[in-house]
DNA sequence: GTCTATACCAGGATAGAC
DNA sequence: GTCTATCCTGGTATAGAC
């Protein structure tokens, strides 16, 4: 199953256990499966990964940085409306039939290295991080009214999310990770 | 490990292989480590259960019933108060570092048989069911307004329930399922 | 950087004795 | 209903040739 491509290999093995994770989970994701989605063999992998660990937490590493990416490309000006357009990412995830990497990683917690959690509690912290700075405009600017920290409402809008994207793998064709963000805003707008 | 116990095999490996999935996940939970600590071999489990499909859905089957007994507990009089109730069910498994059973086969969908599927996608129905129904009193009484159908805002609680519960595996201590709730809760009551 | 060969272990599952 | 013994498969990982 070979894909011609011009990345380097180790790109492609971090694109392709990414996308692999995010479907069946850190457990069932295998080199042997890798393997043959590369058209390489199985040990060659070694070379690039040392161990399983390794490339997950290198999986999560540049998932963060990517997302990371994305996230700093929306600015509508609007407050609110950037949010709209963040959750729209996991809309995006959750089409493909897929888990938030992360969110996949946290589930999986008690079978992941250190260097993987050290990842996804940053990308977490980065989420939270993000959605109060927007929240904090949104109130500045008087289109937002929340009581209490708004780390409190940035971290629920977060669990919103990842929880939409858990039921919508259940089959609830009704669990769009926007809608239900979406839904949430409605109740905090001004 | 044997611990003694007048209840049926059956039962307890039940109990048993539900801990273990809500701590590990799906496919870190094996035969071998659940023969170790119920003091029994490992092919022992097969005659329970033939196959690890069967043990999985058989588990699913009856978390949702044993959940559902829980929930038909709660009965304050006061849709707020029984919604929060509800939530700090969720903050039981969370204290105990596990995810609710169906939150971790959800994760694992794609490597998981249709019993546990239906058992799966049946609890979640049950909850926004429920969920739709506090609201709905909550809405008649007066103590809570809500905008759009009730079924939408009882899926975004139970996500926010799930999403919290992953957050709280990555370590966010301050990722309190209930506290999410009930920070939903403030903006929608009346 | 990739391969073949291989080691080693663990997984699920079956057969058949007790 | 449980055991021992066994099978097969597949997982991670290493060694060493090319």
């Amino acid at each position: 199953m070979a894909k011609p491509s011009g990345r380097p290999i180790r790109e492609e093995l971090l694109a392709s256990a990414s996308t692999l994770i995010q479907r069946v989970g850190v457990n069932a994701c295998s080199y042997g499966a890798l393997a043959d989605e590369l058209g390489i063999s199985s040990p060659s992998i070694h070379h690039h990964f040392r161990t399983k660990d390794d490339l997950i937490g290198a999986v999560a590493a540049r998932y963060r940085v990517d997302f990371a990416a994305h996230v700093a490309a929306i600015g509508s000006g609007d407050p609110v409306e950037d949010i709209v357009a963040f959750a729209d990412l996991f809309d995006a995830t959750a089409k493909r039939e897929a888990m938030c990497l992360c969110g996949s990683v946290a589930s999986d917690w008690m079978t992941v290295g250190e260097l993987a959690r050290t990842e996804v509690s940053g990308f977490f912290a980065d989420q939270v991080a993000w959605l109060s700075v927007r929240l904090d405009e949104g109130t500045a600017c008087g289109s937002i009214d929340v009581d209490g920290e708004l780390d409190e409402t940035a971290r629920m809008l977060l669990a919103v999310l990842q929880g939409a994207m858990l039921l919508a793998r259940a089959g609830d064709d009704d669990a769009s990770p926007s809608a239900m963000v979406r839904h949430v805003l409605t109740a905090i707008r001004t």
